[in-house]
DNA sequence: GCTCGAATTGGACTGAGTCCAGTGTGACTC
DNA sequence: GAGTCACACTGGACTCAGTCCAATTCGAGC
């Protein structure tokens, strides 16, 4: 994640240690984690950081177009630091568990003129919900 | 919208002024309403009806299967009536307006079995982004 | 090291939604 | 048509996610 601070500090983003966590704590594979998880999981590594600094953080970072909002429960929002390879995103029913998913065939291509209403479609989100290994065997 | 009060009637559902109302409120095609919203038409017909008692009423239609909730913006669900015909959303990016639309083709077959992660899927919802005519004019 | 504009802070505030104890009423019975 | 009572309704308090803001701190260029 050291190349996504690196890009941050070449677009003039002021480097603080505050912001170094956030970015820290984004780091890995499906990913997907709240604002509140976020604090919870910087708060460990910078103990006084304020939610409202992990807030402006992440809206920063999802203006910058580094990480994703992503809904695919109906409460808080995650945030998403796989931004850079488009996909989709599977969802556990239960446990609410998220994995990334790349799908084949391009569900844009499916919408006909006909169902387009006149509008500019420019994006398309899918989300595939199920039961995941963990809960089917509990 | 009375053959659903029909069906509703027929699984036990004591019908009330306040049920009658919301009912009549989730009429029509293309009808995707916030809570807040619901309980203020609700409010035209039936000055004294409560929030609590159009959230309960929602919630009920939701588990019987009459209505969808539907999260295509990160703010307020929203309740569909349109349940009995599988559809997607299209929704514009600017102004919020929502139009249910049915793509061609079929997005759970578009998931290999390699990017299942041993989930059992059951479900798929696809959203469209972009800019509707209306939006595109002004 | 200094300086100053940008970043951080915590606490108040908003909006969506839930909960609950007390009150009202639909539908069934006679 | 009146009586009953389980179920539904009410409004206000509460929670949770997120926003806002005035006062303070601090990174980085000089
Ligand atoms: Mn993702
Ligand atoms: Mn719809
Ligand atoms: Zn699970
Ligand atoms: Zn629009």
């Amino acid at each position: 994640m050291s190349d996504l601070l690196e890009r941050l500090r070449g677009r003039g983003w002021r480097m603080t240690a505050q912001r170094r966590v956030v970015a820290e704590v984004l780091d890995g594979d499906h990913v997907h984690l709240t604002a509140d998880e976020v604090h919870a999981r910087a708060v460990a590594k910078l103990p006084e950081i304020s939610r409202a600094t992990v807030y402006n953080t992440l809206g920063e970072l999802v203006t910058l177009g580094e990480v994703l909002e992503v809904a695919t429960d109906k409460r808080a929002k995650r945030y998403d630091p796989n931004a850079h390879r488009p996909h989709h995103h599977l969802v556990c029913a239960q446990c609410g568990a998220i994995r990334d998913v790349h799908p084949t065939g391009n569900p844009m291509a499916d919408l006909p003129d006909s169902e387009r209403f006149g509008f500019t479609v420019s994006d398309v989100e899918v989300t595939y919900r199920g039961v995941c290994p963990n809960c089917a065997a509990a």
